[in-house]
DNA sequence: TGACAATTACTGCCTAGGCAGTAATATAAA
DNA sequence: TTTATATTACTGCCTAGGCAGTAATTGTCA
């Protein structure tokens, strides 16, 4: 079996610049950037949107759903689940049918923020979207989702239990 | 004037699977896990490695050059070269043409470590681009770099002065 | 020259996350 | 039922980074 895949890097020619996870630091460095700069106005920092808008689109309801989802873990949501119940944005219920869950829901004015967050999200997403068209859109999407499966076991094995 | 470019999103179909920003955190997430499992053989992080890579490469010799090179601030950059003078793999040298300039080199420990990191770190890039076509990644690393370009005026003033 | 602005490295204080545990609970296998 | 395994949320300890402020130094310009 023979390997039939050629090497773009090689360790002689390597330059930063080229480097396409530093171009990928430097893209989503951008977007905190402007996602800080959006979110300023809900008091909420670059990061603290992304657990509310997951929450309230359904995608996760417990700190391990959401730490998956978040491509986290359970420590760093804990913590991050505390800054935004500090804020009064939503609250922890223990769950009856399973006393090892704790579940998590919007309070009316993570709620009412939580509503108001796409919009400003995709004003950031299409503003660095800017002279793109669909096909380079949908091209880069693919390419991400590919170059991120291509992780090694430990990313596999992640995946599975997502 | 008006406006020329379309809105690829928008707030009521907005889901996080296919949010271009989800998609490049997971894929950047993947690629530190890999790094991160790379590197231990050096005792370094899925960090680490690049600010040492960025000197030994002659791409920055300060604290505030290795720091715009690394998208980050000054405070963070004297941090983390502390932790990597406290492994004992650069050092700092007062600059005599600038007094206010901290000189970073690498000890001989730092550069025999600097020599290897390419090696992992092109088997890690290429482990990700499997399957990958030379056009395939040239697409990538354009829309990656037209994607941070299309960021606010922070991101600009960033650019100008780096 | 002297005042002012800019830059450098650093610090304190904060957010953020990884990892290895822990206790409680649930599930599966014996 | 008992035993073993897995899962959940959490904690401590660490790395990592953003931001505002500081003192020292340099450059600029009146």
């Amino acid at each position: 079996m023979q390997d039939i895949q050629s090497d773009f890097y090689d360790a002689e020619n390597y330059t930063p610049e080229e480097s396409v996870s530093y171009l990928m630091k430097g893209a989503l460095q951008a977007f905190y950037k402007s996602t800080d700069n959006e979110m300023q106005r809900f008091d909420l920092t670059g990061k603290q949107w992304a657990p509310l808008l997951l929450i309230a689109k359904g995608c996760c309801d417990t700190v391990a759903s959401c730490a998956r989802a978040s491509y986290s873990d359970s420590g760093a949501m804990t913590r991050m689940l505390d800054r935004l119940e500090a804020k009064g944005l939503l609250r922890r219920v223990r769950s009856v049918a399973d006393r090892r869950v704790v579940n998590l829901e919007l309070t009316d004015a993570g709620r009412a923020i939580s509503q108001q967050i796409p919009l400003h999200l995709v004003k950031v997403l299409n503003q660095h979207l800017r002279g793109f068209d669909a096909a380079e859109l949908t091209q880069l999407k693919a390419l991400l989702r590919r170059f991120a499966a291509n992780g090694g076991d430990a990313n596999i094995a992640a995946m599975l239990t997502a």
